[in-house]
DNA sequence: TGTACATCAGTGAACGCGCGTTCACTGATGTAC
DNA sequence: TGTACATCAGTGAACGCGCGTTCACTGATGTAC
């Protein structure tokens, strides 16, 4: 991104900018998604709650920087392990790589999952440099169908969409500039809305008492949505 | 439940209790999730903050009755919805019914429904007396494919579980006394985990941009998961 | 290389606010004889 | 039906705590000549 700092001050500041989110991450493990504590991030530091105000402008600030940090944390993740399958030839298994690298992930960082893909923070709104960290995810899975080269919605059986929703996804791959066609795209947000669904219900404690633990069962739910995308 | 009150004073307490409940379900919608503060309901109430001590034990208390509300006020949506599609008839017609009122209500109570498929409320466990109203949705899912009498795991094209799944839902099914196969469970809770996941993309905003509104896309995405259901 | 000045990091006190919970209390409602 | 007593609803003050943010300030680090 910028380049190294010359400075020793600014070296300083570079420094200091992270430990503080990686006290702000700690805190949010402890206390919870919303209620993070600027002071308690300070304190944590051993500095005045006044110090940290050199470095965020304000409590949201520092919000928007963890949530922009989490999705590019599991967004990187998520594009290593499909880069780590040969995904051209085996989207199946680029699929998979997607899916158990978001889990992963969420397990390892629930509260940051929590915090971009639970609960919204009320009164937080997310301002537009969250988008593009938002998007990797999803664009990640787009490229896995794109590159497979395959006819996999046909191959699944269901090729037209209803009209209106035609209507709208051809106009959201026209305003992203998303090289797939509609019915792409549909099946894409419904398979990860899907795999989204088994990891919050685990993270978030919903499958307590029945498929608990997950492991065999969100396999099996990563299989059955490459079945309705039609992946070979 | 139990009985009409007798006394003046027992209807009272009750109205109270229901006031009480609707004055922090508006606290809920205002402020969001976690932060629901008693003094801010005794305050709408008019009523001094330490009076609700005589209502709800605790903060957590009124949290639970709150929760337990919601999973009820949903779960009887869906009971009445599935029961107005003649079900064994017509499974299809009745999965869509149980999910339309899933996302009506979720839309029509956006921080009840964050409140129990959302982000868990840190440092709140949820007592035993959630459970069973917990366990309406998804016991009604059950319900359709049981009474349909249909062989659909069958016509969906895959038969057999994993060994692993296999041997821990059928123990899930034995512990809760339910009448339904393992593999017809494991497809159950595919559907209903996928659904949720398409209702919370919507309504905590990760849709805004794509599918937005997205009414025809929560339609498309029903229906494929009624095709991963085999339902006829 | 040395000096004068500007920039920046961090402090500590303060403002004004809200929170959950406890406690001793007043007054009304219900109950038993 | 009337009276004595027990139960309950609700009050208001208090405890002890935490919060985000502002402000005037001290010292250290960097920069231009």
């Amino acid at each position: 991104m910028t380049g190294a700092p010359r400075t020793a001050r600014a070296r300083a500041r570079a420094e200091l900018t992270n430990e503080i989110k990686d006290a702000a991450r700690r805190h949010l493990a402890a206390e919870g998604a919303q209620q993070l504590s600027l002071r308690a991030v300070a304190r944590e530091l051993g500095m005045s709650s006044s110090a940290l105000y050199r470095y965020f402008p304000s409590r949201d600030d520092l919000l928007t920087a963890l949530i922009v940090d989490a999705y590019n944390a599991v967004g990187e993740r998520v594009e290593r392990a499909v880069a780590a399958t040969a995904a051209p030839e085996n989207p199946r298994a680029a699929w998979r790589g997607l899916c158990d690298a978001v889990r992963e992930w969420g397990r390892a960082h629930p509260h940051e999952y929590a915090l971009v893909y639970g609960s919204p923070v009320p009164g937080y709104k997310a301002p537009e440099e969250t988008m593009a960290p938002f998007a990797r995810v999803p664009y990640a899975l787009l490229g896995i169908l794109r590159d497979s080269g395959q006819d996999f919605v046909r191959a699944s059986g269901a090729t037209a969409l209803p009209k209106p929703l035609a209507a709208q996804f051809k106009a959201v791959v026209a305003a992203a500039g998303l090289d797939v066609p509609a019915p792409v795209l549909a099946r894409a947000m419904i398979a990860w809305t899907g795999v989204c669904g088994v990891v919050s219900f685990e993270l978030f404690g919903q499958l307590a008492g029945s498929a608990d633990p997950a492991d065999s069962f969100f396999a099996y739910a990563v299989e059955r949505h490459a079945d309705l995308l039609g992946l070979a």
